[in-house]
DNA sequence: ATACATGCAAACATTTTGCTTTGGC
DNA sequence: GCCAAAGCAAAATGTTTGCATGTAT
């Protein structure tokens, strides 16, 4: 099993139960229990990575699914805050699931394309404090990539 | 010197001299002076602010160019480093001036709309340091967004 | 005169919607 | 049985290219 980045360390009954527990909750909103959400949770939670819509609908579980089925599903998911629609400048939209322990903070190679995550914390903490407190915003959140030639290919 | 004096104070002959400075470089590439270059440089540069490329063809001076010119134009500008194309994981693609005193953090109010720069200087340049230095990656830079609501609308 | 730049149309890709059928509850 | 979800097709949107003509050099 090509092993992805990061951290991959979620058990497989982990996953399982925190797939559970998203669905439980999906289903309080109205959603119901179908073969394509359990295995979209499935594919976004265990790759821990973003995903552009054309790459879900080659995901194992998915293969063969029609892309407006994964795009409503998406789309509902984001509704209902499960999900963060990201953007990195090339071709489209990527998803990822918005677990709490996730930072979504970028590393982007533009050589071999890989997305991986910022391997320490985030730093902005800080400036969103200030723009609270100094500048009057509210509700901050944010979306940071880096850009560069991973460890890898800058060796070749 | 206060370090953001980018705000959107340029006199017209200073933003004359800068464009006609651009202009320059751009021919020594190769690139002919018209109308249209002329047109979208001053748009871009008098804004001060990052454009879609449907909004660049309402501008005053580019209004009734064919999408395709100007499309055609930004490609070739960000080819040649002068233009950052951007993207906030709304709608589409963002382009903006590639001007040294810009930093390129950007303040998204999802009320009303409005994008800004952050109006202080870039917190990342340690973290690209750790990056570069502790992780091995090469050729950094980072895109950075916020998204909240600004004074003006939390007020409301 | 020689390219590059433009306008127009059309090819492509991507996102979104309408509608009928299937399937969870 | 009721209503959400899925599948299929097609519309809407956004991006990119081809080609004939215009224009800067």
């Amino acid at each position: 099993m090509e092993s992805h980045s990061s951290d991959c360390c979620v058990s497989h009954e982990e996953s399982e139960a925190i797939i559970g527990r998203i669905i439980d909750e999906l289903r309080d909103s109205g959603m119901r229990k179908t073969e394509a959400l359990e295995e979209l949770l499935h594919a976004m939670l265990e790759a821990h990575r973003p995903f552009l819509l054309s790459e879900l609908s080659e995901v194992p579980g998915l293969a063969g699914r029609d892309q407006a089925t994964i795009y409503r599903l998406i789309m509902k998911l984001k509704d209902l805050g499960k999900v963060r629609q990201l953007n990195f400048g090339d071709k489209g939209n990527y998803f990822q699931l918005n677990l709490a322990d996730h930072h979504h903070d970028y590393l982007l190679c533009h050589d071999c394309g890989e997305i991986t995550e910022v391997p320490f914390p985030c730093v902005l903490k800080e400036v969103e404090k200030k723009l609270r407190e100094q500048f009057g915003w509210k509700n901050l959140s944010h979306s940071l990539a880096f850009h560069g030639q991973c460890p890898a290919c800058s060796k070749a």
